[in-house]
DNA sequence: AATATAAGGTGTGAAAATTACACCGTTAAA
DNA sequence: TTTAACGGTGTAATTTTCACACCTTATATT
């Protein structure tokens, strides 16, 4: 690889975990890049923050031009400030992350000129990422993983109405470890935020399961108490 | 205030919370600043990164230039770039902070020219900052407080040999409430972490206390296991 | 109609962790 | 000798966590 690759002196840019959950799997959206360096390589979408633009917005504006997505949460985990992380030139990356639904999503964008694709990408055999890409996804899946156990995140994942078994399959797939169902539903419902529905599962060939809703009313109600208390 | 500035275009900055123990009160280092803008206000210590060097290296750079003290592990928390968040251009800037020991470390440096002085400040009473620095404080403060639930973080800020009581006065210095005696020590010792010391506290007109020490060892070993058992 | 398949849904007892709570002992200074 | 100030200790009630197994329900298949 001997062309002559442009260098710049000092940029920001935001990386992005974009996590989803389909098929009792845990996913994340990469890209698949089009340009020298790691042309071809998969890697973690990102952009260059502008000059005009907060980090959260620049985070928002990426996430919308690769998956059309609005208004969702982008939360920053960790900035990457190693000086050879980029061969171009100083980039200082600041990470996010969000967690979304993929079913009922439009079709993914076709992204910028960069990226010839993006593909969702189960977590537990990623391939090799990009620059430091891989270091920047153990971080932020890290610190998701602990963060479940205190915030309730799994459910911007999940489907407006859930079962209690997806949600258990959700968290063991982020956890990755089997969880006890009558312990895990009997916590669940002890929070009193879950929302029980009229309405029931449709379409499988078993039992239908009732369904739940994440009530966020609820949730913030508990959630002060505990502030306040504290 | 009429003079005319100097602009710039990009520029990542480091800002420092660096806590100290003292007194019984927790304190932070601030400096006063000489230079406009917000001349003669008091504000975080922190410097520009350069272009050589890591964000994890500048941070390390800063608090020697600031206190003499080398190798004490500054930590990321958070990073802050709202677009106007310095009067002069763009200036994001990735918080760090530290604990450290006040007792035992010499005179604080005269810092560099923009800061007339450095000072410990009780955290509770905390002066208006420049710039977004009371933002920063809060963010970093408020995670340092939850870390310590799980993280032996506390033993940073203490002498290398301290009592049950002066290390429960720092947890309640850290977290502002009052905590219980008897449930203090006999959970912290439960831990394993702490080693006895034969000695006993000194120049005391009371009975003096026993000594302990914080064992990393011990605790890496704890620690560990608790990993390797997810 | 009977049967097979697949998941839904439920309770209890043991162990561990957390909380609330009060008094005597020791040291040095007055 | 007395006082002031902190050192140091245990128990019982409550709550939380954990381990563990079977019957029920709905659909698809024969």
């Amino acid at each position: 690889m001997e062309e002559k690759l442009p260098t710049f002196e000092s940029v920001f840019s935001i990386d992005c975990l974009i996590f989803g959950f389909e098929a009792g799997e845990l996913k994340i959206l990469l890209i698949e890049r089009n340009d020298e360096p790691f042309k071809d390589w998969f890697a973690l979408p990102g952009d260059i923050v502008k000059q005009d633009e907060s980090l959260d917005d620049a985070a928002d504006r990426i996430l919308y031009e690769l998956t059309g997505l609005r208004d969702l949460q982008m939360k920053q985990f960790h900035t990457f400030g190693e000086v050879n992380r980029h061969p171009q030139g100083r980039v200082i990356t600041v990470g996010y992350y969000a967690l979304i639904r993929i079913a009922g999503q439009k079709e993914l964008r076709p992204v910028s000129q960069y990226a010839r694709k993006a593909i969702w990408h189960p977590v537990n055999s990623l391939p090799k990422l990009a620059f430091d890409h891989t270091e920047i996804f153990n971080n932020g899946f890290g610190k998701i993983r602990r963060r479940l156990n205190y915030q309730p995140i799994a459910f911007d994942l999940l489907p407006e109405k859930f079962t209690l078994t997806q949600l258990q399959g959700l968290y063991e797939a982020i956890l990755n470890k089997k969880l006890d169902k009558r312990n895990f539903r009997k916590k669940m419902l002890s929070y009193g935020f879950l929302k029980e529905l009229v309405e029931k599962q449709k379409g499988v060939s078993y039992r239908a399961a009732k369904l739940y809703k994440f009530d966020r009313r609820k949730y913030a109600k508990i959630f002060q108490n505990e502030l306040t208390a504290s």
